[in-house]
DNA sequence: GCCAGGATCGTCT
DNA sequence: GACGATCCTGGCG
């Protein structure tokens, strides 16, 4: 499998956000397989990059391809990769993992979760990978961190799409994705 | 199983 | 000084 370079993501955020569904996030030696994502741009009032560029959101306005974390709830990393060309504001947030690579380790860093909750939430998957601050602007192209390309298994996947999740602004917008009929979307997936 | 409430802190007004 | 792109626990049925 070969990570995905900085041209996967220098594209409308609206199309990055479905592909990524299927595609694998790799850390150190976890892994999952990307089930739900949420697309994020400047025109949206649910964007952190909304209404201008500030130290924390720089990595938004950025190049195409890098991690943008940050701290949510004072507890929670969150994990978006960054999309559109420098200058643009564009990301996806990354909602739900399907664990597959050291999953003995997920365990460890989240004792008492029964395995389907090991990745089910934008704040757990980056406990259970250990993705912290640190990484705000790292590559998403090589190590430690990456995400692989989708194989061809999931090619007929079908994508369902709905409102976003945990939010207060911009509800009506169907910016989330999630892959049909599995068991580890973070939340029910609209009717 | 469902729901209400608390945790916890960086960022911006 | 308020507010989150959330998660977990405890109470109840």
């Amino acid at each position: 499998m070969r990570a995905l370079g900085p041209g996967f993501f220098d594209r409308s955020v609206h199309e990055v956000a479905p592909d990524l569904v299927g595609c694998t996030v790799v850390h150190g030696d976890t892994a999952g397989v990307i089930v739900e994502t949420e697309a994020y741009d400047a025109t949206d009032p649910a964007c952190h990059a909304f209404g201008g560029r500030t130290p924390r959101n720089e990595v938004i306005f950025g190049l195409p391809g890098l991690a943008y974390v940050y701290l949510s709830y004072g507890i929670h990393s969150l994990l978006n990769a960054v999309a559109e060309a420098d200058g643009r504001a564009a990301a996806v947030l990354v909602r739900a993992l399907e664990p597959v690579a050291g999953i003995a380790l997920m365990r460890r860093r989240r004792p008492g979760q029964p395995d389907r909750e090991l990745c089910s939430g934008p704040g757990k998957l980056t406990q259970a990978l250990g993705i912290g601050l640190e990484l705000n602007g790292a590559s998403l192209s090589e190590p430690p961190l990456a995400i692989l390309a989708r194989d061809d298994g999931w090619a007929g996947v079908e994508l369902v799409a709905g409102p976003r999740i945990g939010i207060t602004k911009a509800t009506e917008l169907p910016w989330r994705y999630s892959a049909a009929g599995n068991g580890f979307v973070s939340r029910p997936r609209p009717a």
